[in-house]
DNA sequence: CTGAAAGCGCTAACAC
DNA sequence: GTGTTAGCGCTTTCAG
């Protein structure tokens, strides 16, 4: 059997609440004794059970992450992000896949609570409010990392959509190109129609119209993009230049304008969204608005955290700015 | 305060054993009641807490998986399939990215050990014998996802390396490759050398020098693999042909030949290994050996759960094959 | 069929 | 400084 804490105080030759005390730098305790107790604890090779200590009202450091799909990039890098923050507070991570899918993410809540997680941090995106407003009541921490302004009140940290299409089309248009396209994602989603929002008003700001027929919609495979960006490119008076509004995306465009012979950015001009491993991949590397991966993981976990101990009474929601990256995918319109 | 189960028992008007009974399907309880109970505990939102179940002796199902990066799409491919394995046993997972430093590691081995995981999955790399060893005195399930044979008895689902490798030279060989370049990991891991030692196998057999001065080491990276390639490329009497120890090096290994003005398949096919999702947006795509990703996350999670239900007594480790997966990185040598 | 009671390993008053 | 003791929420004999 594992040692216990009655194991080391025999051993030791102390109570359990002085072994309890030098574990926990707790109370007065002499060196003495201090160092002793270390050296049985040692000797033993005794390790605290935290679900012990938990149960007596310490908290479990354990949180619990829900995102849509820990093999697609971005949110693996996300995950790293948050399990690296998290690391640093001394939580663990408990990783919950949910596809989209209610009823996996409701089990993976309940599980979590259940499990008594300090708290949770919600990236997956079929969150009904109901739900999570379900969760709130049970009085669990819960940070969101949003790519829609939830309906509730809940610590929040969200990249700003709007800015980034603006960005995006900014750069296009100061590159020349007039006959812009939009490969969009999910016509549903808020955070897609910000981006176009956003690409469209740099448009406009720039006088120039933009035309309904050059927006596609894609989805979250290569092939995807890769099919609506042949329908763009096949159309007579091609776009130019178009805007993705995921590098995923962008990358099914690259496939296409080369699958029609066109050379990038030569023939045409190419901006993702995102920024993950994959704008570095793509041949020519991609030019992209990258959403600040690493602090929406550090922020994520900061207000969690602080909301776990109590800190803050108040909830906020942080919006970071995403950040034009050039590398090699857009040149000037000729 | 959240209900417990004297909650529920008040609210019932029964013992709590009674409650005990009716969560866990134990012992026997009248129909009424037990549909009582049940209601009473929808009532008030009871969620039995597996902190204190699991300080009664039974297991957290918890399971642990260390890795070196979640970030890298291979290990987040490889943590996505034992989630959902595990989930189908009833099972969270704790990520520990370790970056593969012994440090990392250890603490994420003590915190695993303290949260009292039913047992570990071990696909990180640093693992010195010695650490895990502990970890075995100490009683816990352990299973691996190696590259090596391991000098220890554990759990272990591996891949042929040997064989993949065979494939990959073969395959090439077949095209008509005769001067084929390898672009290597890291030699001092015995999977590198594996795969090496099978693309030369391959070439014996068909009568082909292997010529050392074709191996090239790139490392991680793209760019790592990109440089190294091109300096294969740009020797005189340059290989028709290179296969890359994994995908990321054969991305880097495609842009170096683009770089170089190569055009491929035509003037240089190009062979991977992992089949990550960036084979598929490699472009052209990459025809590469596939580990059986799915599967390994399926056999190692299936060998952890029968170690930790003690249905098992003797170790076993599992040989997974690899598979040759055409795209049209490779055509036929001119 | 149901309940009383003894732990599981640890923390936190409160004594001494 | 150190020890005693009463829980934390649940499972599990063992009576009734």
């Amino acid at each position: 059997m594992k040692p216990t804490i009655y194991d080391v105080a025999e051993a030791a030759e102390v109570s359990i609440a002085t072994v309890s005390k030098v574990i926990n730098g707790t109370g007065r305790i002499s060196e003495k004794t201090r160092k002793h107790v270390l050296q049985v604890m040692e000797d033993l090779k005794y390790k605290p059970s935290m679900v012990a200590s938990a149960l007596t009202g310490k908290s479990t450091y354990t949180i619990g992450l829900t995102l849509p799909d820990l093999a697609n990039p971005f949110f693996a890098e996300i995950a790293r992000a948050v399990e690296d923050r998290g690391h640093e507070y001394g939580f663990n991570l408990f990783i919950c896949s949910t596809d989209n899918d209610p009823e996996r993410e409701i089990k993976y809540f309940s599980l979590l609570m259940q499990k008594r997680v300090d708290g949770i941090i919600i990236a997956s995106r079929t969150q009904k409010d109901q739900y999570v407003k379900g969760l709130i009541q049970q009085q669990i921490p819960i940070a969101m990392i949003a790519r829609e302004m939830p309906t509730l009140a809940v610590d929040t940290v969200m990249v700003d959509d709007f800015l980034g299409g603006y960005q995006a089309g900014s750069h296009l248009l100061e590159l020349g190109h007039r006959r812009i396209a939009i490969l969009a994602e999910d016509m549903n989603e808020m955070s897609t129609r910000e981006r176009i929002r956003g690409c469209r008003q740099a448009m406009l700001n720039a006088q120039v119209e933009p035309d309904e027929a050059l927006i596609a919609v894609g989805g979250f495979t290569v092939d995807s993009g890769k099919e609506a960006a042949g329908r763009l490119l096949e159309a007579e008076d091609r776009p130019t230049a178009v805007f993705a509004c995921n590098d995923v995306l962008a990358i099914g465009a690259n496939q296409a304008a080369r699958r029609c012979g066109l050379r990038v950015p030569r023939d045409l001009s190419i901006i993702g969204f995102d920024n993950t491993v994959l704008a570095t991949i793509m041949d020519p590397p991609l030019t992209t608005i990258a959403q600040p991966i690493q602090e929406i993981g550090r922020q994520v976990v900061d207000l969690l955290v602080q909301e776990i101990k109590g800190e803050k009474a108040l909830k906020q929601r942080v919006l970071l700015m995403p950040q034009l990256v050039e590398r090699s995918s857009c040149g000037p319109c000729r």
